[in-house]
DNA sequence: CTGTATCCCCCTCGATACTG
DNA sequence: CAGTATCGAGGGGGATACAG
């Protein structure tokens, strides 16, 4: 098991883990793949859905993940425009990993919030006084 | 499964994924996880070991991660001074994750930088004479 | 509807220099 | 050795406005 963890391969930029971690990294990314993994989605409902993100920045990310093999964007010519974004096989294998990092978030956010306030009243004891 | 991939989850600020995802997305700390994934590592041992991180950002990262109990900061009042940082079980257990990235990244990151070659291909097929 | 173009701000990272 | 202080450059992200 070890052997897929070499410190030295992560610390190369060239590793694939860099490249991974520059997507998976990326929030919006992480959201485009939780949203499409129900089934295909438009441009707007991405937007919708996701919430908070301006269509630049959608677009942006729709164009990388889309560059990496990840989504397919598929556009029809009708009067009124519609692009619809799917994940390829290649971006819903990417809910293993990441399923593996929402696991660890549900399992121990709990212990991460209770050490930053242990440690934030440490810092600043007489701001906890709630 | 679906459950705990809840994409309403993410797509919310204070949402655990949010708050892990800033701490896997940010190389500096996966890389310093993998280094002391062996054991306790100085400060001056965690610069060389990763390398390319400045004295400043491996300080704050340390310091994040040491707030969020992923890891420890004991400080040895020697002559030469030395401090020692490792990994809580906390910490360690973002072997799991990261490991499940790595996993990712190893099998995939041939598809991905086929896509990319791909695309950009048909982009600027000029440039793709190779 | 589906983007693109612009401007702007913030924030992070990096380089350098200095202190305990 | 182990950090801290400062400065500057850069990218990303967001808001807005506009085009096909």
């Amino acid at each position: 098991m070890e052997d897929s963890l070499r410190p030295g391969d992560a610390f190369d930029p060239n590793c694939p883990t860099r490249l991974v971690l520059d997507r998976i990294g990326d929030k919006w990314s992480v959201l485009v793949v939780l949203s499409l993994l129900d089934g295909p989605r438009r441009f707007t409902e991405l937007r919708h859905t996701i919430g908070g993100v301006t269509p630049k920045v959608l677009t942006q990310t729709l164009r990388v993940m889309e560059r990496d093999g990840l989504l397919t964007r598929e556009v029809f010519a009708e009067v009124p425009p519609r692009v619809e974004y799917a994940l390829t096989p290649l971006g819903r294998s990417l809910r293993a990993p990441i399923e593996a990092v929402t696991a660890w978030a549900e399992a121990n956010v709990g212990a991460v919030v209770a050490a930053r306030a242990r440690h934030d009243e440490r810092a600043s004891p007489a701001a906890a006084t709630g």
